[in-house]
DNA sequence: AACTATTTATAAGA
DNA sequence: TTCTTATAAATAGTT
């Protein structure tokens, strides 16, 4: 639409797409509020993100009153035959039938990304698979290091602490001896050994994540 | 918004309020299916005119789905009771939300194997990932490879014949002009010169898919 | 319904 | 994310 003109399918980048939706959505609502001034219509707009996202308007003061209406709306028409355009404009960009091909169609996407039925693609498919691949690939060791990492460091926080409180009780410990407080002193060793325990347990979950 | 801009507030003028009804109503319709189609959006629009005429538009099978996605949206399973749905409805709607639910589970997964979304991943999922890309990868460079190898040697055979044919062509020729045919002579360049601009052109389609 | 002069939306780039 | 800008798309007024 500008620069160059887009083709209407599936952005394949991930970054563009999502800016391309922030940037159509907040033009979709502009126009929809457009829409219910201008021509005093009663509007309600659900947009649902790749993501799971929620984005909604509605010209009323909720989203339920324009659904309430079109409940109503149904039951009045309902036993209505329409065989003109004239009461009821329904747009849909799938029935059950292309609902079942969007699934076959993901499906095929899914095998192919796991390196499945190669030999139905093209060598011009297979190069871009191939680049998409390399490209989740890095995605996907970035994050899962950059997880580890942040594991690490915080098992190395929890270490520091740890000396400390060490050193700390080496200090107490021969101050509680001389003050022959033996009573005492066995609670504070129990005390402080299970609190190593527990360190040790934390310490090992994190370490099976290495494996 | 052209010829002149107009401000934006309810149109006077009913049948010039029908008409901007009508052109915007269109154009909304076509920004929403496209705002799907281009970010993968899952949306709902429902539009009431001012004279109660109902156009809706569902990029999904059915406004009633998103409105369902909608209802359980950040209500998290709070009890949402859908009364008003037809007990004949109920197994066929069932089919439908299990459809649904398996194409929303495909595409996450296809987003997973896309490299986006990572962050919804726990580290174990995301090694597990890892190990089916880098998988996936080798096998798709392999097969990928392999076509690449077939090329080359189809069209090494090629020109292995083609050099044999150019050989014979040589002592063919010469007999020819000594045999004093030159108007055969003639016929017999020509057709052999197509023969290699053809193979030319096949030998440069096949070059380009090494680019 | 078509036309077209303008406005608006927006893709690409910064 | 936000801004800019060149260009595509939408559309107000007209025929």
């Amino acid at each position: 639409m500008t620069r160059k003109k887009i083709e209407i399918k599936k952005i394949d980048n991930i970054s563009s797409r999502q800016v391309t939706f922030s940037k159509r959505r907040k033009g979709l609502f502009k126009k929809a509020q457009e829409l219910s001034t201008l021509c005093d219509a009663d509007i309600a707009l659900m947009v649902f993100s790749a993501t799971g996202k929620l984005f909604e308007y509605a010209s009323t003061s909720s989203i339920e009153q324009v659904i309430e209406r079109r409940n109503g709306y149904s039951a009045n028409h309902r036993f209505m035959d329409h065989p003109s355009t004239d009461q009821l404009q329904v747009e849909s960009d799938s029935n059950y039938n292309t609902l079942c091909k969007k699934l076959e169609d993901k499906s095929r996407e899914v095998r192919h990304l796991n390196g499945e039925d190669l030999q139905e693609l093209t060598v011009q498919e297979l190069q871009k698979l191939e680049a998409i691949l390399q490209r989740s690939l890095s995605s996907v060791s970035k994050i899962k290091d950059e997880m580890f990492m942040q594991d690490i460091n915080t098992l190395k926080r929890k270490e520091v602490k740890l000396i400390e409180e060490n050193q700390r009780l080496k200090y107490v410990v021969p101050d509680l001896i001389s003050g022959h407080m033996q009573q005492s002193l066995e609670s504070v060793i129990s005390g402080s050994s299970s609190y190593f325990d527990d360190s040790d347990t934390s310490l090992n979950l994190g370490l099976q994540l290495l494996k």
